[in-house]
DNA sequence: ACCACAATAACGCCGCGTGACCGTGA
DNA sequence: GTCACGGTCACGCGGCGTTATTGTGG
């Protein structure tokens, strides 16, 4: 059962990043700045490498920006249970179990207040889209009585 | 059949729209001075009296805003809709058929658009949704291990 | 005469980037 | 030598908030 990597780790340049998540590469640079995003490793020369992880970190932070409109701030806060996800992963086995629950409880509900913040900003919009259809409605019936 | 004035047209100063409104003052003068608003009629004192009308277009300003995150500048675009609606309340008996149709029509189109805004946003949240709720499950399936 | 409320004007601020400019190393 | 990449600094813009000052009306 070949598994000693399940990806190899594929380097990224910030060019490549970039691209991939459609954001600038300035961009890329002020999150890390800001903390968004942890430091990627860099070569020597200095330059970026960005992992896989990176990429879907970064398309989870504009999807937060862009289609729920939170602000970096909140997001910042919000990825602790990315934080923790990945604390699982690279040290599940040298962590004591009680601490491992209690961060997988802590993963838990961070992702649920999420998820209510996403049903909540729904339900907002379903409301508006019964309104705009009553309008296209009400519209239809002003051109019926005009038609006549 | 009584029927001069649905209801008297109730003025309403800056501080009432404001509350109606849940926009504050500074707000409701920026929106006019960007000519979101019309700017309302005043007092020969200079104090602005809002009008129903008004208060029905600051809160759509509001929902498109806070709701499905368009700019100023988008939905001041956006509002030729209600224009046309306003149009045809006040001058849909001096207008040539013809014109009134096509207003009509211009009047659907533009709120369709709308409407499919509103229907993408949806179903980028609900993609959303299901990711999130799928993190939860892995999340839940990870405590079972744990807890064995 | 009082006092909450309104108007205008100018400045400030925060979030989120966006240039402009220069250096480096492959 | 010429990119693509890197760094730094400052600037811009949207969307208001915040005084400060003066006028208004009930």
């Amino acid at each position: 059962m070949m598994r000693k990597r399940k990806h190899r780790p594929k380097h990224l340049s910030i060019g490549e990043a970039s691209e991939l998540t459609g954001l600038t590469q300035r961009t890329l640079r002020f999150y890390e700045e800001k903390g968004l995003l942890h430091p990627p490793t860099r070569l020597v020369s200095g330059i970026r490498l960005y992992t896989d992880e990176d990429i879907y970190r970064l398309r989870l932070i504009r999807q937060l920006r862009e289609n729920l409109g939170f602000s970096l701030a909140d997001i910042k806060g919000m990825t602790e249970a990315e934080e923790i996800q990945a604390s699982l992963k690279t040290s599940f086995r040298s962590t004591a179990p009680a601490q491992l629950l209690s961060k997988i409880q802590e993963a838990i509900a961070v992702t649920e207040l999420q998820l209510n913040a996403i049903n909540q900003k729904i339900g907002r919009l379903s409301d508006m889209r019964s309104a705009w259809q009553q309008k296209v409605d009400r519209y239809r019936h002003e051109l019926e009585k005009s038609e006549l």
